[in-house]
DNA sequence: GGGTATTGGTTGAAAATGTAACTATCAACG
DNA sequence: CGTTGATAGTTACATTTTCAACCAATACCC
């Protein structure tokens, strides 16, 4: 193992490498809270978190919210409305549409789980200066093309 | 679609959530290059540059310095094998491990990428100051538990 | 030496994801 | 109307990833 002497740049600052680690490693050190208890994936909790956070909502404007692929969100709603997380309700104004809300269970899950994101989240903060934090989050959401 | 009102924390500024969006994106964006060229995947790319990057090592090494799961590792591997962009060599010490290095052709492919990844970098750091830069990258580095 | 544990790496089956094609509904324009 | 084109969502199939069990080589320890 050495160092490659002529990098104009180091790969290992390449900032999708760093993303997607940091992602990972983040990412599954809570996963644990929403996969053992409820056997959930990560693209279900992101479904589930999205409905809870923003009320109804149809599958598409998950999509664009969160930047997921349509057939990623199709399988998570059949998933949660399987385990009776969910309910969808066809639009009747445009019937290609369907609404989806959290179940009484299912807003339940997302208040326990939102509980235990607000903790490791501020785990995860408290490595950082308040203003390391709001760089670091603005960064994120401009890099993600978030509002 | 509403607001959570009593939202301890917003979710939206999940910090697991944003970095795997962020993650997401900016490496489909990235992935072209070696997709479409040479048909790799994301892992393979680590591998490959990994192995660019800092010469000889073995799977294993790869594994704690990318924090990549070895079963992962392990079939990049293979597959870079199979089109000639990695030779691997028993180490007769111990012969449980093999060590790695990249072929002519895979340091080609190493150079190539690593040229477009650059330029790939630099355009994302556009749009930030050398501060935030540099605070974002710390940040991640940290988050990922990397050195 | 001989059993047991550990480590590097592989493999098979199950789960998740990506891709593209598909259905159904609506809009637009002649 | 009716054809064409978009849009919301699903499905089928291929590729990846995950998870657990596995092999082979070494370390540990009596």
């Amino acid at each position: 193992m050495q160092d490659d002497p002529d990098a104009k740049f180091d790969l290992k600052d390449f900032l999708p490498y760093l993303l997607n680690i940091s992602a990972e490693v983040t990412s599954s050190g809570f996963a644990d809270n929403y996969k053992r208890e409820y056997g959930m994936t990560r693209t279900q909790w992101r479904v589930l978190f999205h409905l809870g956070r923003y009320g109804e909502m149809t599958a598409r404007d998950i999509c664009t919210r969160s930047r997921t692929h349509k057939t990623k969100v199709s399988r998570a709603v059949s998933a949660l409305e399987d385990i009776r997380f969910l309910k969808r309700q066809r639009n009747l104004d445009d019937r290609r549409f369907e609404s989806l809300c959290l179940t009484a269970e299912g807003h339940k899950a997302y208040k326990t789980l939102c509980g235990k994101a607000g903790s490791y989240d501020r785990m995860l903060m408290s490595q950082f200066t308040p203003e390391e934090n709001a760089i670091l989050r603005r960064c994120l959401r401009q890099l993600a093309n978030l509002p």
